[in-house]
Order: structure tokens, then C-alpha cells, then sequence
DNA sequence: CAGTATCCCCGAGGATACTG
DNA sequence: CAGTATCCTCGGGGATACTG
């Protein structure tokens, strides 16, 4: 996508864009930014979690979607599913090398609007 | 949100949850991880835009998302929209001070996704 | 407990046409 | 040029029921 500073003056002209429609980082981007892959990755950055927990967690989530999310954020090599061969059944989920690298970029982002968010909505209802 | 690094530890137990449905943070977070929230952010962190700059570079953005978008993070104060009373009309869009706080977090975390982005994808086609 | 399978709906978002 | 207005689609995503 080159989003590499060097390269943001791209738009103006008719050249092709600086945001090409098809290229991986906008794939990535959409995994990550998806509706609860932020939340999910943030849930996981401090340390692993039950698939219960998780669900309980982070509040709204359905079970339809946080499996989707897990499984895409595990297909893109950010998250590892380990089971337990017990029963009940135990799943943990945890952040790979990968994965805490991306939240390492995550975290100071999140921290940023948890800190400002009040203030940003501050005068509508929205 | 409460995302802040001391109080991650939140999601076992029946406890309320790290991630509250209603909260002010969840509600910016949806805002600049949109669709074409961090695409438009990215684009106005070089340098400001008119907005036919803005529809040809953000590739695939339709004219209603790139007015909503626009319109949205204007609402939260990330972007300044400046009107010149000139014909052909010309309207410049350019970052606030709050707007580049932000991208301050937002083009490290781009930045990381373009250097991995294709060996993230690699092995699929997703 | 940790999921899958199904059904279904609503609204995000695209396409097109139009305007100051 | 910089948008709005309108219509319409499609799939994201929720609810519920079920299973190993």
C-alpha cells in the first residue's frame, strides 16, 4: 500500500493512488480493524484467554462473530489456539510473536482514544 | 474503555468486562477504524486535500462514504474542512491538531501492516 | 465448555442521477 | 468542482438451537 511516509504525497494528479484498491496492507487493515478484531487482539495483549472469557469480555460480541474473528486473526498467524484435551473442553487463546507485535501498535492508539474520547464526543449525542 | 495497560486484567471472572458495550472509546474507535476511516486519515496526514484528490487516491471510496466519512471525523474534530468562495467551488480538507495526534498512532500501526502485510497473506489466498 | 449450523434482518455501503 | 438525493443490494452480523 505504500503507506511508508516518503511515499504519502501520492494523491494529487491522476497518477494511480496512493490506496490501491487491491493490495495486501488493505486486506490486513480490514482483518485488523474489522468490527472486533481491535477489541479482540486488545482483549488478548495482556494475557491469554479462554473462549468464555472472551465472550463474556467483550460485551456484544456474538458467539457467531468472535469465532470468525478469532479465526481470521489465527488465519493472519496473530493469534494461537491451543486445546486441552480435557473435558470440559479447554481452549486458550493467546497472541503470537506476530500478534504482539501489531498490538505493541495497538495499545498507545487504544490509550490515546480511551484518553480522549470523552472529550472528542463531548458536545453532541452522536 | 479503561484499555489502559494497568487495567487489562479485567476479562475472567464474571466481572463486568474489560470492554463495555456503551463507552465513549468504543464509540471513537468505530469512527476511525470505519471502513475508510484510517484510509482518509492516512491520506490527510502528508498534506491537506481537495476533495476530488481524496475520491481518485482512496481508491474504491464511493462519493457518499467519502462525504460521511469526511463528515464524521470533521464531527469528532480530526479534520478541518475549509470552503473558498471561488468558481469552480474548491474546498480543502487538512488534519487539526487533534487529528494529528492521532495519526501519530495511526501511521506507525500502517506502517507495520504495509512492512508484513504480504507475508502475513502469504501462504493463503484469503 | 467450546464451539457449529441455520435462519434472518437490517443497515452499511455502492451506483446513478442530479444540483449550486 | 463538490457535493446531495435516491434507490437498491448484499453480506455483515445477531439470535437461536443444537452437538462433541
Amino acid at each position: 500500500m505504500t503507506v511508508r511516509n516518503e511515499q504519502l504525497q501520492g494523491i494529487p494528479g491522476t497518477t494511480a493512488g496512493i490506496f490501491p484498491a487491491a493490495c495486501p496492507s488493505r486486506t490486513v487493515l480490514d482483518h485488523v480493524t474489522s468490527k472486533w478484531g481491535v477489541l479482540v487482539l486488545l482483549a488478548l495483549s495482556r494475557e491469554p484467554h479462554r473462549w468464555g472469557e472472551l465472550r463474556r469480555g467483550i460485551e456484544g460480541i456474538s458467539e457467531k462473530m468472535l469465532a470468525q474473528t478469532l479465526r481470521t486473526l489465527e488465519g493472519d498467524g496473530f493469534v494461537h489456539r491451543e486445546v486441552q484435551a480435557v473435558i470440559p473442553p479447554r481452549v486458550d487463546y493467546s497472541l503470537t510473536a506476530r500478534g504482539r507485535e501489531l498490538t505493541e501498535h495497538l495499545l498507545p492508539l487504544m490509550g490515546w482514544i480511551d484518553d480522549n474520547a470523552a472529550e472528542i464526543l463531548a458536545p453532541r449525542v452522536d
